[in-house]
DNA sequence: TGATCCAAAATTGGTACCAATTTATGAGAA
DNA sequence: TTCTCATAAATTGGTACCAATTTTGGATCA
């Protein structure tokens, strides 16, 4: 399983910027929280240094943002940004589908699968947190498939925009089930090699949360 | 005229970060090259903090790569991620063809035009770095009519990971003008609504280069 | 009582220093 | 001469300290 951000390391020591991506992604830290490095530093054990290069790398990717001399605090994506971004990825996700549908082979389709019923089955009794790795698992494999290596960090990197507090997302029951059905539709229809109803179930699905 | 990075300041201090890719992008330090902080230090005027940070967000944003202990050099992007990049930017650029077909004002297809014929002339005895600005603003004003206030800065971080040297992409006087030429054909196509032909027109462009 | 202003505490952010690692240099042996 | 190894120089990267700015708390005055 891969970790949300691309520039992982060894499971050792785990870089701070993903520690706090983290703790941001599960909600800890909401959308609008001042994130103090004296607390990061006690929170995670980590050098000042170390928390303030974190910081920056994610207001560079507008995670959070930074405001001189007062510091930096979870950032806000209102509607119109959120829905910018997220017609990014429908553009992205939609775009690769020929490409997809061309490419994928039998065992492929049968990765999907077992990635889509991963999340059908945390529906009942997963954490928010393992809920969003495993979609998260589903559409990175999905986009995988296109064969461009280059596209997973991309759709990541704007997913991390977006989803600040992914728990304010699927926050009601029928969401999520509704999620899991369509993996699986589009995992049929990936199957019937159904390009123009598998792009239009790709947008609803990404324009929906 | 906007600059390279999107997180620009006042002009009266530019950040290093912007000064080393500028440097970058202008073939200073060509593909490979070890980037030296006493170096980049002595030749900004700027201290060793703001210098390895600057390093660190080139890092992050794969223009240079870090290797521990050893320092930064330029990244040198080998065909198939240039290629994926290049994917990447028809996708998208191709993919808010319909939108911008739809949007698009007499006024807007003015300024377009205006911005390919400023590329045009520097054509002839403009220096590389202003060739690459009017492409950029040409292209980044193409975008902007989508409506998509994010989608700009995306494309603009793509281009930055590809053409870590551009003077190694036009470098001859027959491919500039090729382009010069198409960037008219695309306001004109522009101008006609033939989306299909545009977008066709459009991933010639991109993959040419 | 409530607003304003001043002083103290807290927080950020930059500078300088030093340790760890790598690279360059040169002496000595085959 | 050429290869190997040891020593010195250079470079990176982290830690600690301190200055600048902001926030907090409380005293003074209307």
């Amino acid at each position: 399983m891969n970790s949300l951000l691309d520039d992982s390391v060894a499971d050792g020591e785990p870089d701070a910027t993903q520690l706090i991506l983290t703790d941001i992604q599960s909600g800890l830290f909401p959308p609008g929280a001042w994130l103090k490095q004296i607390d990061l530093e006690a929170r995670y054990g980590r050098g000042r240094n170390e928390i303030r290069r974190a910081l920056d790398r994610l207001a560079q990717k507008r995670v959070v943002e930074h405001v001189p001399n007062r510091g930096y605090h979870v950032y806000k994506a209102d509607g119109k940004q959120a829905d910018d971004i997220a017609e990014i990825r429908i553009i992205l996700e939609t775009g690769i589908v020929s490409k997809v549908v061309a490419m994928a082979t039998a065992e492929d389709l049968g990765n999907l699968r077992a990635l889509a019923e991963r999340f059908e089955n945390l529906t009942l009794h997963g954490t928010v947190l393992e809920l969003y790795e495993a979609n998260l698992s589903f559409h990175r494999a999905f986009v995988q498939l296109s064969g461009n290596d280059e596209l997973d960090g991309t759709i990541a990197e704007l997913r991390q925009r977006t989803s600040s507090a992914p728990v304010a997302q699927w926050k009601t029951r029928a969401r999520i089930e509704q999620s899991a059905l369509e993996h699986h539709e589009m995992v049929d229809l990936l199957e019937a090699r159904n390009v123009n109803r598998l792009k239009s179930l790709i947008e609803r699905h990404i324009r929906q949360r």
